[in-house]
DNA sequence: CGCGGATTTGACCTACGTCAACACCCGTGG
DNA sequence: CCACGGGTGTTGACGTAGGTCAAATCCGCG
């Protein structure tokens, strides 16, 4: 199928645990689309009607108080799922940060096909498990964590996963009150922090939404998990 | 195989997507064990050995800091799964609440096992997916979330969840200090909050852990999700 | 060059943490 | 049957990390 056969995340999307004939076959239930920066595709409470693999940009879920405050639960890179298979409300919305390519399928085609296709579903089993496992270790940070220990966990986490290839050297895609959304604090505990080690020499901020790690170590003493 | 035949949660764990002949295969590979109250089967960071079924009593998954703050991350009950298929370090503790019964697998054969038998993957998979959109529903809880806000959440989610029939009256498994650990809080707010509640007459502290909802609509208001 | 959103910074406030006393519950042994 | 002791929970007084509010300041852009 053409349009898989350019694509950049072929080799670690879900797609990749199946085989030419399968994956032709699931291709032609998806359909390539783009969102523009802040704009949604998956609401919250409301019925999951799709799902969709990442294919460029970067995503945010979030959940929101009746009173409109936010809590970021997952930042999506190239290659994650997102969207809630089996039959079930939706417990997020799904935001693009920056301009994103996505591969959507509707959901109850995808669950059909996942239920033809063990090997998809055990490929998305991983994941979900993976993904499992880092919403629980957000959740000692924010049950747990001071501020300086959020802000240390948070720069090394979005260091060691950064798509680019320089590990110390990379660029949120977040801007400051996202980061506060992603921590459980306010934008200016956020900023008062970053500019903390930036005095103390830790981190250079040489723009926006760039971060340039000086003193890994530093970071690391600082973001004190077991 | 007799062992399954008279087991409490037959219907509700994993199990219940094999026919009568995998089940019996499956159940060669597992065995039952009885924990005591307090004592762990599963240590965050561990090489994953084991994984389970919960078949009677009430379990935490925690996750501490080097320091030792703790958070919990997940009340288990029966019929619930535990431990991490897949080859994982395992990222939390599991701690037995009260005393309680497992079944455990050991890792590597269960795994063989749920290759072989993807329906047992795809229930895995739908269980997954609830723990997950609980791990995330309770980021919020713990990031944006005032005390009260967390007690009353804690209290309808704790209600919802209890075993016993009436919803309104029932017994938490955990101590005023798991409380605190499981929303982030300290001890004395757990209390506090806990007291204030009585006095304004939402809710009754019958003995030690009971809990008797009085009146649910306020509780909900003040749980304040959307 | 000037405008508008994002970020930073400062001054102040408060929800919740900390520390310490005290009360309660229950089991044990005299 | 009651005194006693230890663990758990409650309450009060006080401290502080981080929130709130309000001003700068920065920076990208037409």
């Amino acid at each position: 199928m053409t349009a898989c056969d350019n694509c950049a995340v072929r080799d670690q999307a879900i797609c990749c645990s199946l085989n030419p004939a399968e994956r032709e076959q699931f291709a032609r239930i998806g359909r390539r689309m783009t969102i523009p920066k802040g704009q949604s595709i998956i609401w919250e409470g409301d019925e999951s009607v799709v799902v969709a693999n990442v294919v460029e940009g970067a995503m945010k879920l979030s959940i929101s108080t009746a009173d409109g405050r936010e809590q970021i639960v997952g930042v999506v890179q190239p290659a994650d799922f997102i969207g809630r298979p089996f039959g079930a409300k939706t417990g997020h919305n799904v935001t693009a940060l920056t301009k994103s390519s996505v591969c959507v399928f509707p959901r109850t085609e995808f669950d059909r096909f996942a239920g033809d296709h063990p090997t998809l579903g055990q490929t998305l089993l991983k994941k979900t498990l993976e993904d499992l496992d880092r919403a629980r270790s957000w959740m000692l940070l924010l049950g747990r964590k001071s501020a300086p220990e959020k802000i240390a966990t948070f720069l090394l986490d979005m260091a060691s996963r950064a798509p680019g290839s320089q590990v110390d050297r990379f660029n949120l895609s977040l801007n400051r009150q996202q980061i506060a959304d992603v921590l459980g604090v306010t934008i200016e505990t956020v900023s008062r922090q970053l500019n903390q080690l930036k005095r103390e020499g830790i981190i250079a901020l040489p723009s926006r939404d760039g971060i340039e790690i000086l003193d890994r170590e530093a970071l690391q003493d600082m973001a004190g998990t077991a």
